[in-house]
DNA sequence: GACCAAAATGAACAATGTTCTTTTTGACGT
DNA sequence: ACGTCAAAAAGAACATTGTTCATTTTGGTC
């Protein structure tokens, strides 16, 4: 994977471009992968061959940076399972992208979450549909808007606990709360069991609460229109 | 609210003890709020009129700093409106105090969502009654455990959502989205005449949903019962 | 009153993101 | 073919950051 170890080169423009946007982009998601932490750009640099300020040629700054990792990763979220049938199948099977995608790069996750998106990115054409999606089955567009939203937020939500330590919830000899040791080791034996991991089976029951939470209302709503005609 | 403006302190061990781990942690939170980016240390030492050095005496790193910073967020968390009736509403009371109290330190949040707790923290407090709760209303210890991480994960989620930038999801003069801008703009004027936050209104959505899905199982495993006896 | 830990200053260090200058190369127009 | 100019690399340097170390002064203790 090292490029590092050839003779150094030159100053000055060399003859094959050395250098891309991409190629640092996909270098530092890949740096982020192996060593959790966050990257330097003179690692990012080192590990493509080339001196720190060589970056600056092609990319703006380090959020800028960030901002083409989040645009790789939100690619990755497969939009195509929006086709599935019914309505309430293709959103789950969105959501599970979604989820995979952001859970596999953990240190992301924070930033990923609050920079603002880039206008002509792929994820709008997925929002566009979700909410089509929803205007279809009869949401007002208000509501359709707040419930992508309400989604986003449990998915990346669940990425950040995916991320988490797995010991993060350990009470360690705690005896005050006997409801929330017992439970934690009913999930430990549970997960020693089947060997799911625990992140995953939490997001799978909220993400049914919330569709089941959505057909409610949806049969709620018919009902309420059958008894007013 | 600036102590600067004095005479510089003389070296050695001042007289009466100008700093302590709670003033330390209490001002960086401060910081925090005032100035939405991250504090720098030297930032947190001017604003407690001292050499920055003199921190360390009282505090680890600048990772205790936020260790402390997230000890008194999760300290503001309600937990007396868990006694409230019914059971449902208890929940969301509870939720809304716990996403409240993390979304008004939003630089704070994604760090505090990864870092394991400290047994002996109040959260397990919470955690234990919510579980006891929910088995109360007739779910298993291992469903009620998924349900409160879930919860947790939406709650995260959202208060990631309410720190972003306001016009995170404005795609600006797309023609291909129609559904999601027609949404959007119904949002903006939603929020010109009400005044209420979308962030706001996402997570009562969403909370809703997770509620009424909840109900929606617990009519369902009853009517199972039923069924069986 | 000697001794020692605690708590501040002051100076310095290593690492980081970034910028500016310099050098070389390629492309384009005449 | 030549000259001009921008692109793309190196190289040197800068400001800022978190942190450490030595030094100085104070308070408490046997």
């Amino acid at each position: 994977m090292h490029v590092g170890e050839r003779e150094r080169r030159r100053v000055g423009r060399p003859s094959e471009q050395v250098l891309s946007r991409v190629r640092i982009v996909e270098t530092a998601l890949d740096l982020l992968d192996e060593h959790g932490e966050g990257f330097g750009m003179r690692d990012l640099a080192r590990e493509l061959g080339v001196r720190p300020s060589a970056l600056y040629n092609h990319v703006e700054n380090k959020e800028d940076v960030f901002r083409g990792i989040r645009e790789v990763i939100a690619g990755r979220v497969s939009t195509r399972e929006l086709d599935h049938e019914p309505w309430d199948d293709a959103l789950a099977a969105w959501a599970r992208s979604y989820r995979d995608a952001f859970a596999a790069h953990p240190p992301t996750i924070a930033l990923l979450a609050v920079m603002p998106f880039d206008p002509g990115s792929d994820v709008f054409a997925s929002y566009d549909r979700i909410v089509g999606l929803l205007i279809a089955e009869g949401w007002s567009r208000a509501a359709a808007l707040n419930i992508l939203v309400a989604f986003e937020s449990f998915i990346l939500g669940s990425a950040l606990d995916a991320a988490a330590a797995p010991d993060m919830m350990h009470a360690r000899g705690r005896g005050d709360v006997p409801n929330f040791t017992a439970a934690y080791a009913e999930r430990e034996r549970r997960v020693a069991a089947t060997g799911a991991a625990p992140a995953d089976q939490a997001f799978e029951a909220g993400l049914e609460l919330l569709l089941r939470g959505l057909r409610a209302e949806q049969r709620e709503r018919e009902a309420g229109a059958r008894a007013a005609s």
